[in-house]
DNA sequence: GGCGCTTTTCGTACTAAGTACGATGCGGTA
DNA sequence: TACCGCATCGTACTTAGTACGAAAAGCGCC
C-alpha cells in the first residue's frame, strides 16, 4: 500500500554479489538500500532483501545500523546529500532555483523519498546542513524573518509536493509521453460523470508532447516571482 | 517508521465496544480505520487492532474489506469526501480558495493521508469526483488547457507538501505556538555549525505568536495572485 | 608459528502482522 | 421446526523485524 513502490512486491530480489570480509560498512549498507529501493520501492525493502542485494546475511546488517528506522533516517540523509546545496556566491533567486531544480531531480531519482524527508524525527547532519544553507541564503538576501519562514514552507511545500505527484505517475509518463497508460485510465471513466476529466485527458495530456514536468517550471518561476514581490514590499 | 505516526507504536488500542451481529458494514470499518489512523498513525493500525477498535475479530474485517490495501484506499476516499469541493457559483478565486482551506483543514484533522493520497492505484469514486469539481471550476473560469494543467499541479503541491510538513511539526506546534518541544529540538545544535537555524529558532519560532499556519495563508495567496495573473497574461 | 582478543558474520528462534481456509452459529423462511 | 445463507470467527501459514548468542576470520604478541 501507501504506493510508493516502483514496482509491486516481491519483484526480482536482485542476485547476491560476492561476500567478503571487510567489504560491508554502513555507508555500503545504506547505499545498498538507497539502490535497492530505487528499484523496488521502500515499502518492497526488507532487511532479508537487502542482505540479499548485499550478498551478506540479514542479521550481519545489523552491524551497520541500529534497526530499520536507523536505515530509513540514513537513506534519507544521503537523498539529501545528492541535493545540491545553494551558493552563498548568487543572487538568491538564482541559488534557490538551482537548489529547487537539483531537488527535483534526485526526488525523481528517488520517488520513495518526499514522505520520509520531512518526517524524520533524528535529522542526521545532512539534512540539518541542507536546511542550514537555504536559510543562508534567505539571511544573506535579507529577508525579514517572517518573509523567511514563509519562503521555506512554501517552497518545500511545492518541491515535496511536486514530487509527490510525479512519483504516483503511471511510470512512463514520469519521462515523456503517456497516452496508452493513461488511456487506460481514462477510458473506464464514463464521459458523463466526469465530463471534464475526460476532456481534459483526451484534448490535453495524452497529446503527443505532453510532459508533467512543465509544470515544475511553471510553478517554480511563479513562487520566486511572489516572493520576489514580496520582498520588494 | 516513515514518522506518519501520530504516536510510538502499541499506543492504546482502544477498548472494545460491544459486538454484535449486524453492526458492521464496509463503512464503519472504513470509518473506523480514519478514527483509529487518526489517534495512532497508519503505519500502527493493523487488522487486528482495528478489529479490537470496532469490537470484532480480526478476520470479520475480511467479509467487508477485500485487504489491506482495500481499507486504505477507502480511508482515502473518506478524506477526499471531507474535502469541501469548490462551488460552482462563485468566482474562480473564492471557490479555489474555499476548497484549498477546507482541504489543508481535513489533512490536519488526518496527517497520516497527505502520502497516500496521490498514490492510490485504484482511484474511487470520491477521488475522482473530487477532481472533477476542481475541473470544472478551471474550465468555467476559461483557463486554457495548459493554465488549467499548471493550476492543478501547482496548487495540489502546495496543497499536500504543506500537509506534509504540517504533519511531521511536533504535536503542540501544530496549533499555537510551541516553544518547549523546538527548544528541546534546537538546543543540541551547535551555533558554530548551524548558526542561521540557531539564530532563526531564537528570534522567529520560538517567539510567543507564532504559528506555522501562517505560511499556509502566505503561500495560497501567492499561488492564487500568481494563477491570476497568468491567467490575465 | 601459535594463541587469544576483537571484530564481523551469521544461525536460530521469537513476536507481530496479513490473510487463506474452512468451521460455526445466528436469523429468518418455508 | 427443519433448513439455508450470511456473518462471524478459530486456526494456521507466511513474511518481516530483530534479540541472543555462537562461530569464524583477521591481528598482534609471545
Amino acid at each position: 500500500m501507501s504506493g510508493r513502490e516502483t514496482a509491486e512486491h516481491p519483484p526480482a530480489p536482485a542476485p547476491a554479489p560476492a561476500p567478503a570480509r571487510g567489504s560491508l560498512s554502513r555507508d555500503v549498507v545504506l547505499a545498498g538500500a538507497v539502490e535497492l529501493a530505487d528499484r523496488i520501492g521502500v515499502d518492497a525493502l526488507t532487511i532479508r532483501r537487502l542482505a540479499d542485494h548485499l550478498g551478506a546475511k540479514p542479521m550481519t546488517i545489523y552491524h551497520y545500523v541500529a534497526n530499520k528506522e536507523d536505515i530509513i533516517d540514513g537513506m534519507v540523509g544521503r537523498v539529501f546529500d545528492e541535493i545540491t546545496r545553494p551558493p552563498l556566491d548568487l543572487p538568491w533567486k538564482a541559488a534557490i532555483r538551482m537548489r529547487a531544480e537539483s531537488a527535483r531531480e534526485v526526488l525523481r531519482r528517488h520517488p520513495w523519498a518526499p514522505p520520509l524527508m520531512e518526517s524524520r524525527t533524528n535529522p542526521d547532519p545532512s539534512i540539518l546542513g541542507h536546511h542550514e544553507a537555504v536559510l543562508a541564503v534567505w539571511f544573506q538576501a535579507g529577508f525579514p524573518l517572517e518573509l523567511i519562514a514563509h519562503a521555506g514552507a512554501v517552497l518545500d511545500a511545492f518541491l515535496y509536493g511536486f514530487a509527490l505527484q510525479e512519483a504516483a505517475l503511471p511510470f512512463g509518463e514520469r519521462e515523456g509521453d503517456l497516452s496508452e497508460i493513461a488511456d487506460q485510465l481514462i477510458t473506464p471513466m464514463s464521459p458523463d460523470e466526469y465530463p471534464h476529466m475526460v476532456r481534459f485527458a483526451g484534448e490535453y495530456v495524452m497529446q503527443p508532447g505532453y510532459d508533467f514536468g512543465r509544470s515544475f517550471d511553471f510553478g517554480l518561476d511563479l513562487i520566486l516571482d511572489g516572493l520576489e514581490a514580496a520582498a520588494a514590499r
